[in-house]
DNA sequence: CTGCATCCTGGGCGATACTG
DNA sequence: CAGTATCGCCCAGGATGCAG
């Protein structure tokens, strides 16, 4: 049975560059992922407003900030109604939908495992607690 | 055909609590996905240089705090054998076994979806070409 | 309503050097 | 080899205020 594979024979190390890595920086931003994702269940064009409403903790500043990062890497349209008030709206790309797929994956999982989740807080509650003394 | 519902009938926003965003917290880390993948994919104790050597650009000090967060959490287990020269093991906990799924999922999905990602790399390159002009 | 500019703070993360 | 301590940077990200 073996456990271990000897060194040289060990799968080579993740590059910088490589895929996981890639798609983990992609998704580091603190809002990314929920506003790919709430512009997805939304479906359609979603007003700033509303993701503003359905995200809570989101601040106005970074709504627009990470939109803006998406767009540039093309996940994200925008399209401008020129009107008073002025009327805006978001939508995916083709591309976007595309890592819609993880993220919903991500999502749910986290949904059916709420319970490992919930150990994993109580462990970092019951440190706290304990540095407390 | 509706392709928005009107406000009120909207699903709720996520909470700050809510399963989805506390797994993202979980892996808000830079390199604790990637440790925790390391540790899987080794199989059995791993030593912190071989963890060091798998993971580029990992640092020593990054990953001895990361594995503390992780060990606090009771996701990783240290093992240490007093001798000259020390030998230390991590290895994953049962708990930390389950947190390994959504990794690989999305380890995977990115390895599959290279192409998309560099679409995104392609686009990001583009932008900050144009901002030097 | 939408969006930009500004200012500022915290802490994540890295580099380095030192112990056993 | 494994781990710690220190220093400091940088920037993500929050608060506020102004403009169209």
């Amino acid at each position: 049975m073996v456990t271990q594979l000897p060194e040289e024979y060990r799968q080579a190390p993740f590059d910088e560059t490589c895929a996981p890595r890639r798609l983990l920086r992609l998704f580091s931003g603190k809002w990314t992922t929920m506003i790919l994702h709430t512009l997805h269940l939304m479906g359609g064009g979603s007003r700033p407003g509303q993701l503003l409403r359905n995200i809570p903790g989101l601040s106005k500043k970074m709504m627009t900030q990470t939109l803006r990062e998406l767009e540039q890497l093309e996940l994200v349209e925008r399209e401008v109604r020129q009107v008073m008030p002025p009327k805006v709206e978001y939508r995916l790309t083709k591309l976007g939908e595309v890592f819609i797929e993880p993220i919903e994956m991500l999502y749910t999982w986290g949904t059916l495992h709420e319970a490992e989740l919930s150990q994993v807080a109580a462990a970092s509650k019951a440190l706290s607690r304990s540095a407390l003394s």
